[in-house]
DNA sequence: CTGTTAGCGCGTTCAT
DNA sequence: ATGAACGCGCTAACAG
């Protein structure tokens, strides 16, 4: 058996109460008591069991990560934000991957997190009706990443206007035939990632007076979705000289496809993606940058200021991020025809 | 307060403690009273506490998951693997990653894991002979994937093997001189990646009765570093026609090197990796791949039958994946002097 | 400021 | 096959 509080306690000379206030540093305690205390505990190696104190406090310390997959860019750098955040102050990250295949996913069940976790971040996941009613029957405060979910607290970035920067950038460099690849047209939330971006390049495009017909594909923000989606594209309007991706990853396919084609990217073909993967700039692919590692740190500050209620609901909060042009070779001047 | 196993009880009409060995799926239950107990913890929503479980029993069903960073692409894909595998058997993942910066880093105490989880896996890793022995001390199972730990058990390749298939694809290819980007030569461990992967390169080449000299230069396993480092090699080298990368990361920098002067990869200069990136394929990059995904998941299950003692300990288990060839556009034959 | 006491919710004997 | 009772290690309320 592992040293326990009673042991502290006895060496001490003082009860089990008193060590425990000692050690997280409650008030009530006389400093000379407190010393000994913390002294005698960290020689006799003592760790308190987090089981034991999660069961007489009703608290985990604990929070649940919640996202499609860990080793997507995004997922994995804002979850180490988020990580690194909780762990400062002395809490716990569970892991909870919802595989989205088969489409659609088999619905979560946010009771799995009851006793489990003090509260949950969600990054870029689209809940049903159903898995939101019953995460707010969780009770605990909840942080969604990425995708907008009513009543819940918010970390991302404005969409809409991120896509409107990219599609200004090609606009700027003069190109007037300008394809998107974005996500699945299935998914029809209204604030998704997905929706918004495409917005942001339509009402763009609307704005200059240009047309969008053919020009809008689908893809599943995956490399080689991208890659596909690209060739689709070229074949349906050989006249393009500019394509916005909605992810890094996406972007990366389309320059592979643009390559085959035997194309050169950036001269023939301009690509921006949106993102600011780690890879980017040394595949040379001009992209509009959003922070992930920063909001994956905020939207966990915000659900440990949650728990220590200092700081309101986090159901109020909601924290926007600012993108940024990161322009590089993939981009350039549409070649005079 | 949630509904607790008394609920159920008190519903069924039957003792908690038959409420628990229904649920758990314990001998000694007349099937019609576990299926009613079924039944009526269904209908009630019951989610047992995992607190007072662990408590009473001494197991958290919850495995550690230790890493440098969980935003890089092997950590986070085998990650992947292993919280799939371990989600599958009800157990959890808890998330413990150890920055790596500033080198070295600062020790890890793997006392804070006790009474948190009941196994550890450990992902490329170098740990002291102090970390070692405060882990081995906490008397629970532990598995290292990728950086050998004598006396633990361990889910990896051979290092060495796959750094001689990467030199011998290109020694087959007709180079003759050949470069490596490694990991920090500071790394002296025996059985590191690093060294392993540098000694299949330099054995691979004097066996071919080649120098080596100049030709091995140091890197940090991000893009970044690789792209100095191929910077590097070329000055010292201007005759190099060849660059093996100890990894993915790394060999996507040394393209944008190689292309930043003036050569064109896999013509002028060809360049190999070792991982099997994911983006590898989108960057037209030649491979040695690995498993990741199926390294986390096989760490997993070995820790799982070590739990339910099965297996005999962890300890003994070693588990050595096969690594494959990927050939593409960045490596091709010499161009002819 | 400190000690006493009573649970937190479950697993686990030991009876029956 | 089932139930009663104890205890896991800690926190929180209340006394003092």
């Amino acid at each position: 058996m592992a040293i326990s509080i009673e042991d502290v306690a006895r060496v001490a000379g003082v009860s089990t109460a008193t060590v425990s206030r000692a050690l997280r540093g409650l008030p009530n305690v006389t400093p000379a008591t407190r010393d000994a205390v913390l002294e005698i505990a960290a020689r006799l190696g003592y760790v308190p069991s987090r089981s034991a104190s999660a069961l007489a406090s009703g608290r985990t310390r604990t929070v649940g990560l919640v996202a499609p997959s860990v080793s997507r860019w995004f997922f994995a750098t804002a979850f180490e934000g988020a990580e690194h955040t909780l762990r400062q102050a002395g809490f716990d990250a569970l892991l909870y991957s919802l595989p989205e295949s088969p489409v659609p996913r088999k619905p979560f069940d946010p009771d799995v997190l009851r006793g489990r976790v003090d509260a949950v971040l969600v990054a870029s996941l689209s809940f049903s009706a159903d898995e939101v009613e019953r995460l707010r029957s969780l009770g605990m405060p909840a942080v969604f990443v990425s995708v907008q979910q009513p009543g819940f607290g918010f970390v991302g970035i404005d969409d809409r206007a991120a896509a409107v920067q990219a599609t200004r950038h090609l606009l700027d460099l003069g190109h007037r035939v300008i394809g998107h690849i974005g996500g699945r047209r299935a998914d029809q939330a209204p604030y998704s990632p997905t929706t918004r971006r495409r917005e942001g390049w339509l009402r763009t495009l609307a704005a200059a007076g240009l047309e969008s017909e053919g020009l809008d594909v689908e893809g599943d923000f995956t490399a080689w979705g991208g890659h596909d989606s690209a060739l689709a594209l070229l074949q349906r309007r050989p006249d393009l000289t500019a394509i916005f991706a909605a992810s890094d990853e996406m972007a990366m396919g389309a320059i592979k496809a643009v390559r085959g084609r035997g194309l050169e990217v950036g001269v023939d073909v301009s690509i921006i993606g949106l993102d600011g993967h780690s890879l980017a700039d040394v595949m040379d692919l001009t992209t509009i940058a959003q922070p992930a590692y920063e909001q994956g740190a905020q939207a966990a500050a915000m659900l440990l200021a949650s728990l220590s209620g200092q700081d309101g609901d986090a159901a109020d909060s909601r924290v926007i991020f600012e993108t940024s042009l990161r322009h590089r070779s993939s981009t350039g001047a549409p070649r005079r025809v």
